[in-house]
DNA sequence: TACACTGTATTAGTACCGATAGTACAGTTG
DNA sequence: CAACTGTACTATCGGTACTAATACAGTGTA
C-alpha cells in the first residue's frame, strides 16, 4: 500500500488510501479504522506517522477519535459534498488563472472533458 | 516585486513575475532580461538566486540565454500555447479524479464557471 | 485492581531545500 | 585591456518536513 518511490511523504499516502475508501463506500460510517499501532506494524512503519495521516483525515472530516477506543468513520453525505467542495475549488483557481491570459474558458474545459471521455 | 510574506520561494516568484509579463505581451520576442547581477541589486537578493529564477525560465522555454550578452525574451505562439496546455493538463487530472468519484463533471465545470464570471 | 488495548505528546535525528556568499571561469563589446 | 554579460562550483546557514523512539494518558475488561 505505500509506495516507497512515490515522492510523497508516507502519512499522506495513507490518508489518501483511506480518503478513498471512505468516499467509494468501501468504509461506512462508524467503522472502526485499524488501530494506529496495528496498522504501524503492517505497514511497518511508526505509529506517528500513522497517527500524522489520522490527525490529517480527521481535520479534513473524513474520521473521528475517541480516546482510548481507536479512530472510526464519519459518515454522511457530508463527506461527499465536501469533498466535492474541495474539487470544485481546485478547478476554479485553475479557471481564474486562464481567464487572466484570455484564454477561451469554454473552450478549454470542453477540450479536457473531450480528453477524458475516451 | 518579491513577497517575503509568500511561502514560495523568491526564484519562483521572479520566475513567476517575469512569465506573466512575457504572456501578457508586457514583453516581446528579444527584448533583454535584466541582467542576472543588475536584477539581484534591485531586488536586494543574490545574483544565484535570480539565475536560479532564469534557468527555470530557460527550462520552460520563457527565455533564452546568450553567453556574454544577456537572456532574452523567446517570442512566439509556441509560449501561448504551451502555456494553455499546461493548464489543460492541470484541468484534465482534476476532472479525471472527480470522475473517479462519479461526480457530474458538467455540473461541476458549470458551478465553477459560474463562480468566475461574477 | 491489573492488564492490554486504545490515542497523545514530547523530543530527537535525519534529510532536504532555499537562500546566501565567495570565488573563479568564459564569452562579448567597445 | 576593461567592463560588462552569463556559468560553475563549493560551502554554509537556517528552516522545515518526515520519521522515529519513548513516555504519558484514557478505556474496557477479566
Amino acid at each position: 500500500m505505500i509506495d516507497y518511490q512515490d515522492s510523497r511523504p508516507i502519512y499522506e499516502q495513507i490518508a489518501d488510501h483511506y480518503k478513498r475508501l471512505i468516499l467509494v463506500g468501501a468504509m461506512n460510517e462508524n467503522d472502526p479504522m485499524p488501530s494506529v499501532r496495528q496498522l504501524a506494524v503492517e505497514l511497518a512503519t511508526n505509529p506517528n506517522t500513522v497517527q500524522k495521516a489520522y490527525a490529517l483525515l480527521e481535520r479534513e472530516g473524513y474520521i473521528y477519535t475517541v480516546r482510548g477506543k481507536g479512530n472510526f468513520v464519519r459518515g454522511g453525505d457530508t463527506l461527499v459534498e465536501n469533498h466535492k467542495n474541495e474539487i470544485l475549488e481546485k478547478l476554479v483557481m485553475i479557471l481564474k488563472e486562464a481567464k487572466e491570459f484570455s484564454l477561451n474558458l469554454r473552450e478549454l474545459v470542453d477540450e479536457a472533458l473531450g480528453r477524458i471521455e475516451k
